[in-house]
DNA sequence: GCAAGGTC
């Protein structure tokens, strides 16, 4: 019998904890080693790992790029190499002593093979130790302890399965990455990518903006008129909106009218009548379900359409989630499991601002949770754990997220909505008219759930035989709109259909696309780049670009999973293929290479260079700026400056004046399109400086009674020069008050790019200057009294320093309040602090947030 | 430095 004490190994440190605490009862404590947590009490310990501890990869022969034909890739060996040191290390400490080990991982195939990786390496240091493994898709009191009594052993199929998957993305992503690089001699940060996920997503994009370039409109035409009801004595008139249909050749009802003579025959016959009879009048009641629960997909749908983006929904929902505020956000499962008790979770908001809408739910006779299509293993649907942050403790986009989780809890647990829909058609002169209005009779779910459009379409009750007056027809001419982009949600949401990616790596896909140069903007455009690297891959590796890949690979694994197929079987399967799809690569290497390098100056083109008639491109300097300088350097020297601040994206739109397209410049929520270049430099050549005053380091003082100090150059003893600030641009576009000698003096102070500065006759007496205002002539915008302009950038930097704390993400305005109050007032004292003093002397702060928040800062 | 999948 083997003794020493039992070791559980979790796929996370918080899974670790919250296991240590029900397996305990609560009496499990915390120690360290090697930085990494373990819960332990009695005869047990917890650990948890940071999911794959250990990673794949080519033995180190391989990994020059230019050394080795990617070709060579194929018949490579994989090996497996800890990437965790410190968890690795700790889990071998454990190890040694343990005298059974306990695979806890997540309950999915990923999760196997975590827990297989944990086995090897507790197998390296322990060749006995009896090793099982439990099962439970929700950390509960009753699975984990139900688990823990039941115990099973691993599954070595299941976890093959996922290393074959492992070895075949990493073959053909490292080969043909390799490939298409090395022909585009692309080896720097710049390297061009594929792989079994990215490159069906890419495609999605590439193809959807293929249809809309090969889109052609077509003119059609609608008409509209205003019924209004005839009123009475005590009856008020009624107006609304109606729509011209027709029966067409399919015999189906059609609004759009493709033919003008039709169109315009049409709007006669009703222009000539002054009233419609009602034919028809159809009343019916919809009943409208509330939504399932929140797996990962309909979470990231939902935050959105408030706004965020997926892959700040993600952050927010983890920082959510580590707090304990909500349950772990990466999830497939759309049903709660049995035993959440919807009662009781809806008590624990009773007392908070959730309480009146928790209260009317709670006075429901019967609550049954509404259930998706989805039900997994891995973890319950995304909700909120019961846990009430204070909102202080959150920043506003935290909150505003936070409550979206509780809403749609309660969402799921409330009664349905009905409306009522009334369809009225009239007749005109022989044509038809329709309105359809709905009304919410019952507001159900969407009392508590606001994120859904709930609004009505009134049209009045009325009855067949009755006459309406005909008024305001009007006839608009329309043309088909090409099929729309896929916002990112949208892109996710398409994955999820397609198979491809999981919950968890979706949102990094689409990051990793836009990190890669081959998408831009938001909603995604593809670069030419792009095209250039899906016209490759589906000419020479379809496979790579086609979702059939992860379909197949589906159902590999499934057979390795079963016991009906090996890992080499299908590795080698896919080795063959791969070996196939270069012998095309190969013989066509320097075609498709030329063509990925035109496409990657392509994207970097702006037009003609005005001095040799070379394309001008945007560059990047030694010190990191861009530039727009000419392809061709050094014969040519023509440069065009650029911001300062962000990325540089060119844009379809051209300048007429100069050939060049425009210019936005990619600076989150600072973006901004600068437009033409050229333009932006001549102008400010143009613009004059404007002189408001005497420079602060060079110019006159108030004292310039001050003798000179003789050397010529009409510099006083106290170091003046007799420099003045003015209102300057610049050529790229920004605009400061500087000194007027610069650059001999380099005094300056920031100005707004945007909007007309004005002069106006109020001084500041500190400073001696003139107090300034933005005006904005071609919007509705506020003036801004910026004031003078030495006050203004003072107090611009208070600002930056008071909010210093607040570039921590998961800070807001009211947490950096109340740290301040705390005497936590900047970065470094945050880093400094000891997180559980922190967490009792702050109220709605947890030593936990704090240590995230110091995790940040680093 | 390559992929995709975990997690932070």
């Amino acid at each position: 019998m083997t003794s020493g004490p039992e070791l559980i190994v979790t796929e996370k440190d918080n899974a670790a904890r919250r296991i240590a605490d029900i397996l305990s009862g609560g009496t499990a404590e915390t120690e360290r080693m090697n930085g990494v947590n373990v819960y332990t009490w009695g005869g047990k310990r917890v650990v948890g790992l940071s999911g794959h501890v250990v990673g794949v990869d080519f033995p180190a022969e391989y990994s020059d790029w230019r050394d080795v034909e990617p070709v060579e890739l194929i018949d490579a060996s994989v090996e497996k190499r800890p990437t965790q040191e410190n968890i690795v290390r700790a889990l071998r400490r454990l190890a040694r002593k343990a005298g059974s080990v306990v695979i806890a991982t997540d309950y999915d195939r990923e999760g196997e093979l975590i827990g297989k990786e944990a086995y090897e390496l507790v197998r390296e240091v322990n060749e006995d130790v009896p090793v099982s493994r439990v099962r439970f898709s929700s950390i509960t009191d009753r699975e984990v302890t139900e688990a823990f009594a039941n115990p099973d052993s691993l599954d070595f199929d299941l976890a093959a399965a996922g290393e074959a998957r492992q070895i075949v993305d990493l073959m053909w992503g490292a080969a043909l990455t390799r490939f298409l690089s090395l022909s585009a001699r692309q080896l720097g940060e710049d390297f061009i990518s594929v792989g079994r996920v990215q490159g069906p997503t890419l495609k999605l994009i590439v193809d959807r903006e293929r249809e809309i370039d090969a889109f052609d409109p077509e003119d059609y035409w609608e008409l509209y008129a205003d019924l209004t009801t005839a009123g009475g004595a005590d009856e008020a008139e009624e107006k609304f909106e109606a729509q011209y249909f027709y029966i067409d050749d399919d015999g189906t009802e059609a609004e759009r009218v493709w033919d003008q003579t039709q169109a315009e025959t049409a709007h006669m016959a009703l222009a000539s009548a002054q009233s419609a009879t009602v034919t028809d009048v159809r009343r019916r009641t919809r009943t409208d379900t509330p939504p399932a629960p929140f797996n990962t997909t309909q979470f990231i749908r939902a935050a959105g359409s408030i706004g965020y983006s997926a892959q700040r929904a993600m952050s927010i929902a983890e920082d959510l989630y580590t707090a304990g505020y909500i349950t772990y956000p990466r999830t497939d499962n759309t049903v709660y499991p049995e035993d959440l008790d919807p009662r009781e979770l809806l008590e624990a908001f009773s007392g908070s601002t959730f309480a009146d809408d928790a209260e009317s739910l709670l006075d429901q006779e019967e609550i049954e949770p509404t259930a998706g299509d989805e039900e997994t293993t891995d973890h319950p649907p995304i909700h909120p754990t019961g846990e009430l942050p204070s909102p202080s403790a959150l920043s506003d986009d935290e909150w505003e997220v936070y409550e979206l989780v509780v809403r749609r809890f309660f969402a799921t647990v409330a009664p349905p909505a009905t409306w009522e829909h009334l369809r009225v058609v009239a007749e005109v002169g022989g044509e038809s008219l329709k309105a359809n209005g709905k009304r919410l009779l019952e507001p159900g779910y969407h009392a508590v759930y606001p994120y859904y459009n709930s609004s009505e379409n009134i049209v009045p009750d009325v009855e067949e035989g009755e006459e309406l007056a005909v008024s305001n027809l009007r006839l608009e001419e329309k043309q088909t709109q090409p099929p729309r982009r896929y916002g990112q949600s949208r892109l996710i949401e398409t994955m999820e259909q397609m198979g491809i990616g999981t919950k968890a790596t979706r949102h990094d896909v689409i990051q990793k696309l836009y990190d890669r140069g081959y998408i831009e903007s938001d909603p995604p455009r593809p670069t030419r780049l792009a095209r250039a690297v899906v016209e490759a891959s589906e000419e020479f590796a379809d496979l790579i670009v086609s979702e059939e890949m992860t379909a197949q690979l589906e159902q590999d694994m499934a057979a390795i999973a079963e016991g009906k197929a090996t890992l080499d079987d299908v590795t080698e399967e896919s080795r063959e293929y791969l070996r196939h799809v270069f012998e095309g690569l190969m013989e066509n290497r320097e075609a498709l290479g030329d063509h990925l390098q035109k496409s990657m100056k392509a994207d970097k083109t702006l037009g003609p260079c005005p001095e040799c008639g070379d394309d001008l491109l945007v560059r990047k300097s030694r010190h990191g700026s861009y530039f727009v300088g000419c392809n061709g350097y050094p014969d040519c020297t023509y440069t065009l400056p650029l911001p300062s601040t962000g990325r540089p994206l060119i844009l379809e739109e051209t300048c007429e004046e100069h050939g060049l397209r425009e210019v936005k410049m990619l600076a989150g929520r600072k973006t901004f399109v600068h437009g033409c270049p050229q333009c932006k430099a001549d102008a400010a050549e143009e613009e004059e400086d404007l002189v408001i005053g005497a420079c602060p380091e060079c110019g006159e003082s108030a004292a310039s009674e001050t003798p000179r100090d003789g050397d010529g150059d009409g510099e006083t003893v106290d170091g003046e020069h007799g420099g003045e600030l003015a209102i300057k641009r610049l050529r790229n576009g920004s605009r400061l008050v500087g000194c007027t000698r610069y650059p001999d003096c380099e005094y300056s102070l920031p100005l707004p790019r945007r909007g007309d500065v004005e002069v106006t006759d109020d001084r500041c007496e500190e400073h001696d200057l003139p107090e300034l205002h933005i005006v904005y002539p071609d919007s509705d915008r506020e003036p801004w009294e910026l004031g003078c302009p030495i006050c203004n950038y003072r107090e611009y930097q208070a600002r930056q320093n008071g909010s210093e704390l607040e570039t921590i993400e998961g800070i807001g305005e009211k947490t950096a309040e109340k740290l301040k109050m705390a005497e936590i007032t900047d970065v470094e004292s945050l880093k400094n602090a000891d997180p559980d003093e922190i967490a009792a002397r702050v109220d709605g702060v947890g030593a936990e947030r704090v240590r995230q928040w110091q995790a940040k800062a680093d």
